[in-house]
DNA sequence: CCAGATGGTTGTACAGATATAACATTTCGC
DNA sequence: GCGAAATGTTATATCTGTACAACCATCTGG
């Protein structure tokens, strides 16, 4: 099925292809688990599109400009969105006064879009919604914490 | 803030509110990198969207029907949709032939959805898709790979 | 039996998202 | 300079999802 499974099984290895399949079901069940917690238990994006009065992907869109500005084709990458829909999108944060639209100083075919201060506010109370870890999270005592962080670091590589 | 440090507070105690807003720090950056593995990395709703020629929401009621049958109301609010979407909904993966709607044996004013043999398959098949872990997870040594479904079983409760 | 509640459907309206083609402007390689 | 390519916008069409009002059939409690 993988490589390490194979590859035991072509030197006849000694370790039973049993544990291979077992490391497979936990791998799966753990998956599995992180899916349910992070989308089934704490999906907060109701709350912050009511907070911000906008559709997710606004609010998506706030957030990945606080890194800096963007050019709207690499807005549009970012949010995985086409450009049209991008113009829009950038059209109605523009009209709330969170976004704005500058030439760029050597190109004058790319126009950079940034967050106002409002629109940085804006990013920032989604960001504090979303970032705000489930009680089941925030309860662990010091020694799983620490395991939890440790093991999402590794997973994040 | 929470519970544990006010009561700190309250008595108090030796332990320095440092040690708690660690805490909360660490458990932040670990929620938020649970978010990030699982919404940026390894989002897979597109995948499955593809592979069922459907839009997530139909593969999602798919796969809630695999437990059993449900009535229309229980299918809209498991689905988080109105009943009229819920007929929508319905109606649709009956053309596609994947679930049927048979009457209640004894309430005549309930319809019962439930999965077709189709329907099954392609459940299964959302399933399949979506509980296959990442590499960054199956790749896991055995050590990290139990810590992490013991620490995601303790977090589900 | 009758009034009210429940379950499901139909219809309508609208916001959100996605895709495509067409267009003007600007840049860049030749 | 000129043609090709890149960038952003406009327009159009379609699909998806959400919300609300109205309706019919059925059940429940009196």
């Amino acid at each position: 099925m993988n490589r390490k499974s194979t590859a035991t099984a072509a030197r006849g290895g000694t370790v039973p292809d049993v544990d291979e399949a077992a490391r497979a079901e936990i791998a799966a069940r753990a998956w599995q688990g992180l899916r349910t917690l992070v989308l089934d238990r704490h999906d907060r994006r109701r709350e912050v599109c009511d907070a911000l009065g906008m559709s997710f992907i606004r609010a998506k869109a706030l957030r990945h400009l606080v890194a800096g500005e963007l050019t709207m084709r690499q807005f549009a990458e970012r949010l995985a969105i086409d450009p049209p829909y991008a113009t829009l999108v950038v059209d109605d944060l523009q009209r709330r006064g969170l976004v704005l639209r500058s030439p760029h100083p050597s190109d004058r075919r790319l126009r950079m879009v940034s967050l106002t201060p409002a629109g940085t506010r804006a990013a920032e109370s989604a960001e504090r919604i979303l970032n705000r870890p489930p009680a089941a999270v925030a309860d662990l005592d010091a020694a799983d914490l620490a395991a939890l962080d440790r093991l999402v670091a590794k997973l994040l590589g």
